[in-house]
DNA sequence: TCTGGGGTCCTAGGACCC
DNA sequence: TCTGGGGTCCTAGGACCC
């Protein structure tokens, strides 16, 4: 038996925690960029926002209607998941970060009798601690319990629903809301006659294999209460990612290495933070697949390092080779990204037999790196940083970021101070 | 003017091995 | 006419998740 809780329109609440004004406000929080939305209140989903929307698309309905945008904050949504996740945590062993605002339980160490009302009062912790709204769906197994917490917060308003006996909301449910049914998937179902959750669980599991893959065939046994996807320990990642759009197009090889080198010192701060070293890097940039007016152009490259390292002046060092490869003047470009990949605990690295770089060296490295990272935990993410994320404050190719709110929790100049009189 | 960022898993096909 | 059987590794592409 599983549970999953999900956090209401999370970014959305986060936001009207210590705003409660907007309380009954429609909300809408807006991806990088100010680009997409990609939280709604339950008050703008009513207005008929969606997700993904350009945002320049819904303006006049933002102003129609009053909307309350902000910017993302994901300092403060980190921080406010943290917090949620602790909450699970310390009052339930068996649980499973999944995302950002949700978590799997498994429960079967406690009496079926007692699954809904154990959950009903977690749920109460939750927002009593943390002050974020959560669902929890229950279920014999993770499809069914996402299912349930779908139920539970689409038709039944409800903050805990229990599946597990009401299974006739089954056909209630349209197959591309099942966990694991995307877009194509969905049409492909559709297509073949399958067209709710109660369908897609009667079909004939090996066929649908065929036709599908292996994922296919566990959704439909999960939907059929047979758990085939167990809790997970979290892993240290394979591979990191850092890239953004910019706020303006760029065309100068200059800016774009410095963003790019900044991205490569947050890929760098992520991958230390797991303890892993990188194996190999990649560099990929784009222009604006959007813009039909100007000439489209997207490259990657990369390779592999000879010896697997964590240490910022040396990835800056390679990315900016590969950007320098596939870099041609003449484009407007929208994006560019590092990839860090195959990477390795840090604790069991293989020295290469020609190895060129000494022990010394290698100590040096450590050592500096150390430094760097204590710097910027003590003082504040880029009180140090590598001259070639640039030094002027000017910096075009940041980010837009109109609507960004304060960082409640996470700075000590923007706590929210409360008058008493 | 304006359209996010960061992941994982699976499959097919090609190259190669004995 | 007829052309083995079994395996690994890599890559690209497609699907999914939040």
């Amino acid at each position: 038996m599983y549970a999953i809780v999900d956090a209401n329109n999370f970014y959305a609440s986060c936001e009207r925690l210590f705003n409660p004004t907007l309380a009954k406000t429609p909300i809408v929080v807006l991806s990088n960029n100010d680009g997409c939305v990609i939280a709604r209140s339950n008050e703008a989903k009513a207005l008929g926002l969606k997700m993904g929307d350009p945002y320049f698309q819904i303006k006049h309905l933002v102003n129609k209607h009053a909307i309350k945008v902000f910017s993302s904050n994901y300092a403060f949504y980190g921080d406010m998941s943290n917090r949620i996740m602790t909450v699970l945590e310390s009052n339930w062993p068996e649980t499973e970060v999944y995302s950002i605002d949700e978590a799997f339980l498994c429960l079967n160490s406690l009496p079926q009798s007692q699954h809904t009302f154990f959950c009903e009062q977690l749920q109460k912790k939750v927002r009593q601690y943390t002050g974020i709204p959560v669902s929890i769906g229950i279920g014999p197994s993770k499809t069914l319990a996402k299912l349930a917490n779908h139920v539970a917060k689409k038709q039944l308003k409800a903050p805990v629903f229990n599946i597990t006996s009401e299974r006739q909301w089954l056909q209630q449910i349209e197959v591309g809301d099942v966990w694991g049914i995307g877009r194509k998937w969905g049409q492909k179902l559709n297509r073949l006659g399958v067209y709710t959750a109660y369908d897609l669980s009667m079909v004939e599991a090996r066929t649908f294999k065929r036709k599908f893959n292996v994922i296919m065939e566990r959704t439909i046994l999960e939907l059929r209460g047979i758990s085939c996807i167990a809790i997970e320990k979290s892993e240290p990642k394979k591979e990191i990612v850092s890239s953004k759009s910019f706020g303006q197009l760029q065309t100068e090889f200059n800016p774009i290495a410095e963003a790019l080198s900044s991205y490569a010192a947050r890929a760098v701060e992520k991958m230390r933070k797991q303890g892993s070293l990188a194996s190999t890097i990649s560099v990929f940039i784009r222009t604006n697949p959007f813009r039909k007016d100007l000439p489209y152009y997207s490259k990657s490259t990369g390779f592999q390092l000879i010896n697997p390292t964590d240490d910022v002046r040396a990835i800056t060092k390679y990315a900016k080779m590969c950007l320098r490869q596939i870099y041609r003047q003449g484009y407007h470009y929208k994006k560019v990204g590092i990839m860090l990949g195959e990477l390795i605990n840090n604790t069991q690295c293989q020295f290469n037999l020609f190895d060129s770089q000494s022990d010394e060296d290698k100590e040096q490295s450590d050592k500096l790196m150390q430094v760097l990272t204590d710097i910027n935990h003590k003082f504040g993410r880029h009180a140090i940083h590598l001259a070639a994320e640039g030094v002027n404050r000017y910096q075009p190719w940041k980010m837009r970021s109109t609507f960004k709110s304060p960082h409640y929790t996470t700075n000590w100049h923007d706590i929210p101070v409360v008058y008493a009189n």
